[in-house]
DNA sequence: CGCGTTTTTGAAGCCCCTCAAGTGTAGTGG
DNA sequence: CCACTACACTTGAGGGGCTTCAAAAACGCG
C-alpha cells in the first residue's frame, strides 16, 4: 500500500477527503507492476479499459503525425494518472508510452465509476486534477505558439522542476530529469540538433545545465525571466505543493 | 428558455439525461445578456465567479505573453461554456474575450455545485464535455509542434467546420467563420501576413476559401489530406453530432 | 464620403531545419 | 580486455519557412 502513496497523496492534495474516502481510494488500486522503458502502455486506437497510474518513473502522452514525426503532449510523473475518461471515449486518439522504467498500477473502469458517483469529494478532487492538467496543456500551446526556442526550453524545464518539487522529488534547484534531447525535441516541436544548441547556450550563460539525467538550475530568476514564466502560474503551483 | 437551447442540447448530447435533469439544468440558467465584440468576459487575474455560457456568437480563450504577442488557446462557439472550474482555481491564468457580438448567460457557482453533486448523470455529461475540450487542446499542441503553416491552417479550418456542423450551424461544405486573419494568426502561432499567403495558396489550389466571415470548402478530401486530419478524430466528432 | 480596419503584396533577414560527420558512452559478446 | 554495436550528444555548413518592415489596395461602417 505504501507504493500507492504518490497517487493517493496527489489526490488528497486536491480535495478535503475524509479518512473513509482515502481508504476507499487506496483499496481501489490494483496490484503494482513494472513496465520497461520505451514501451506503450496504451496505443492510439485502443479501447481504453482501465485507468493507469504512474507510481514511479516517467511516461508521456504522444502522437505520431502523418509525416512521421512525433509530438509529445504531456509528461507523466509519479502520482499522475492517464485516462480518467476510461469508457467515456470510444478510442484513444493518442498513445501513452514510458520514458524510463516505471512502476504502475491501475484502477478498473467499474470501480472508478462507483467511486466517482458515490463520493462527491473524490469527484471534485479528480475534477481539480483534470483542470490543472488542462492548464498545463494551455501553457504548452502558448509556448509552442509564441515563444522562441530558448524561451520554450526554459519554460518546460521550470514547469517540470516545479512539478517535481510539488511531489517532493526535487532538491534545492536540482532534480532528476531523465529526458534525452530527442525526447525534449519531440515535446517542444524542435529538432534534437537545435535543442542541443539551446542547452549549450543556457549552460554557457550559467542559467541551467541538463545532463546525465539531471537538471541543475544555476540561476532560477534568470531562467524564469527568459521563459517569461508567469508568476501567477508559478505561485499557484508552489502553493499547491504545500 | 428557447435561447438556452444551444447549451442544453450540447450537454444532452453528452449524456443520457432524464427529463428532470434537463429541467434542472434549464432552470439553473440565468438571464440572457448581450456582449459586444472585442470585450473581455473574464480577464487574467480575475477570481472567477460564475460559469459563462455562449449562446450565440464567437469568443476565445487567450493569453498575452511577456513579449506582447497574443496566443489564442481555444475558440468558443454557441453551446460552449467557459469555466466549469469556477471556484476550483484561485485565479484565471488567461482571459476570455468575445470575437463577435455574443449572447451569453451564466450559471452561478453555488447552483452549479448543487447540480453537479446531486445528479451524477449531469456530472458525467460535464466531465465528458471537458474531456472533449482536452482532446481539442491536445490536437492544437500537435498542430503547433509538428505541422507547417498550410497544414496548420487546414487543420484548424476543418476542426472549426466540424464543430459548427455538430451544433447544426454549418451547411453543405460552408459555414460562418467570423475570424479575421489577425485572429487566425493569434490562434495558429503565425503572423497575419503569413496567414494571408497561406489562404491565398489554398484558394489558388481550389481547396477552400475564407472571406467576408464565411468559410467555403471546395475540396474537403484534399483539405483533410493536407491537414493530416485524423480519420479517427473526424469520425468521433461526426458520430458525436448525431 | 472619409476614416479605420482588414487584406494584400513585395523585399530582406533571421530562426530553426536539414544534412553530415565526428565524439563520447554504455552494453554485449568474444 | 578489447572489438563491436547502438544510441545520445556535439558541432559545422547551407537552405528554407516564416517573420519583419513597409506600403498600397479594398472593405466596412458611421
Amino acid at each position: 500500500m505504501t507504493q500507492s502513496n504518490a497517487f493517493v497523496q496527489k489526490i488528497r492534495s486536491y480535495g478535503l477527503l475524509s479518512a473513509a474516502d482515502v481508504r476507499l481510494l487506496a483499496e481501489a488500486i490494483g496490484p503494482v507492476r513494472t513496465a520497461r522503458a520505451h514501451r506503450d502502455l496504451i496505443s492510439e486506437g485502443d479501447e481504453p479499459n482501465s485507468l493507469f497510474i504512474i507510481l514511479e518513473g516517467w511516461a508521456c502522452r504522444y502522437k505520431v503525425v502523418s509525416n512521421g514525426s512525433r509530438q509529445i503532449m504531456a509528461f507523466l510523473m509519479p502520482g499522475d494518472f492517464c485516462d480518467v475518461h476510461v469508457g467515456e471515449l470510444d478510442q484513444m486518439d493518442h498513445s501513452i508510452g514510458t520514458i524510463t522504467n516505471c512502476q504502475i498500477t491501475t484502477i478498473s473502469r467499474s470501480l472508478l465509476e462507483t467511486l466517482v458517483v458515490s463520493t462527491p469529494t473524490l469527484t471534485k478532487a479528480f475534477w481539480r486534477a483534470q483542470l490543472i492538467d488542462e492548464g498545463v496543456l494551455r501553457a504548452w500551446i502558448v509556448s509552442m505558439g509564441r515563444r522562441d526556442s530558448i524561451e520554450r526550453v526554459s519554460h518546460l524545464m521550470l514547469e517540470l522542476y516545479i512539478r517535481m518539487r510539488n511531489i517532493g522529488l526535487a532538491g534545492d534547484e536540482t532534480c532528476e530529469m531523465p529526458l534525452s534531447q530527442t525526447v525534449l525535441a519531440d515535446a517542444l516541436g524542435l529538432t534534437p540538433v537545435h535543442v542541443n544548441r539551446v542547452l549549450r547556450t543556457l549552460r554557457e550563460r550559467r542559467v541551467m545545465e541538463l545532463g546525465s539525467g539531471t537538471l541543475l538550475i544555476l540561476d532560477i530568476g534568470e531562467l524564469a525571466r527568459i521563459a517569461g514564466f508567469d508568476d501567477n502560474y508559478l505561485h499557484r503551483r508552489i502553493k499547491r505543493a504545500a
